[in-house]
DNA sequence: TCTGGGGTCCTAGGACCC
DNA sequence: TCTGGGGTCCTAGGACCC
């Protein structure tokens, strides 16, 4: 099993249509403007040298790295670059399951080819002749173990770890370094004493099922003890739901601007369901109050429709039974779509 | 750290039905 | 009917990931 994934996907992205940024400090994120509300997408090599981090402000990162190139998010870039990428893995053969712009897994058996670092090392190599970007290359006996080994092997590596090898490699490393424990999870885990992945691995089954629930509790351990069982899925990823959501620049009292934005973006909601000719079958409505206050409200459609003006009505609707007297710093609306498949007679 | 935007999945309570 | 238990749908919120 491989996982490969891009070296600073974004912001390479970028230095490779732009040569004279290279090894710069470069930040991609928002509209490029750092002083306006928005977050790191992704910081070069050059600029975590400064301590910036993707998710921080663009104002902190201004701050600690005024000398930083800051560029906006260019979607399109990246859907095309990521694209290439994608390509060049499938001429491989194998079946990939797509993580993303700059992720995938190759269900590369580990012992057909007797030292699995060779076709790792085939497929760094082929990526960057076919794309011109760099990537490293996780090895593992399962997708959880080649996911944690590609950190390891960052920048432009191959990095191996095994069921043999798991406890030595990360035994010792908190939770968190776990694909799907956060920082919440990892502080609740704290809190039963359990620090490490060791320690994860280590504790009583029943006792997490009680504390996490009968399902995530015992998935937790499973992670803990580099245990994964689930395939490589390479079937088309087909989206569940479309959403769009803005903050604005300044918190928003006039609930009149704040419907015309939720109409905006329904109707872009409405383009990018038409665009797959999928009918939204439910609606949902976030609003943001400041400073930062987070409600959600959602409702099912009595039929399902594919009409902007109703996912429009929908969402105002919804909009209309929140508290009006409170200043909006967000607004976003999405919509959940019936499973494509040939229409229901 | 004055905290984006696009997603997915899980949980839990209440409604509703048999 | 002072009152069970299971199943399923709906909704809100939380956690996580890229």
């Amino acid at each position: 099993m491989l996982h490969v994934d891009l070296d600073q996907f974004i912001a390479a992205v970028e230095v490779l249509r732009r040569p004279e940024l290279a090894g710069l400090p470069v930040v991609v994120g928002g509209r490029g403007d750092p002083t306006e509300r928005g977050v790191v997408s992704t910081a070069s090599y050059e600029a975590r040298a400064f301590g910036l981090r993707s998710g921080m402000p663009l104002r902190t990162a201004a701050r600690k790295c005024p000398e930083a190139v800051f560029l906006a998010v260019d979607k399109a870039a990246y859907d095309a670059a990521s694209a290439r990428v994608m390509d060049v893995l499938r001429s491989f053969d194998v079946p990939v399951e797509v993580l993303g712009w700059d992720e995938a897994f190759l269900a590369v058996p580990a012992d057909e080819h007797g030292d699995p670092a060779i076709p790792a090392e085939r497929i760094r190599a082929a990526v960057l002749a076919g794309t011109g970007l760099h990537c490293s290359v996780g090895i593992g006996d399962n997708k959880l173990q080649a996911k944690i080994a590609t950190d390891f092997g960052k920048p432009r590596g191959v990095y191996r770890i095994s069921s043999a090898t798991w406890f030595e490699e990360i035994g010792g490393r908190p939770t968190e370094a776990l694909w799907g424990i956060g920082r919440k999870t990892a502080q609740r885990l704290a809190e039963l004493g359990l620090h490490t992945v060791a320690d994860l691995a280590g504790a009583d089954t029943r006792m997490l099922a009680d504390r996490l629930g009968p399902t995530m509790g015992p998935w937790y351990r499973r992670l803990g003890r580099g245990v994964d069982s689930s395939p490589v899925d390479a079937t088309p990823y087909v989206a569940r739901g479309h959403g769009r959501e803005t903050t604005f620049q300044q918190d928003l009292a006039d609930w009149d601007l704040v419907a015309d934005a939720v109409r905006d973006l329904a109707a872009q909601v409405g383009r990018d369901l038409a665009a797959e000719g999928r009918a939204a079958v439910r609606v949902g409505l976030k609003v943001r109050y400041a400073p930062f206050e987070t409600r959600s409200r959602s409702r099912t459609l009595p039929v399902p429709t594919t009409e902007a003006d109703d996912l429009a009505a929908a969402a105002l609707d919804l909009l209309a039974g929140l508290d009006r007297s409170r200043s909006v710093r967000l607004v976003g609306v999405r919509a959940e779509m019936a499973p494509p498949g040939p229409p229901a007679t």
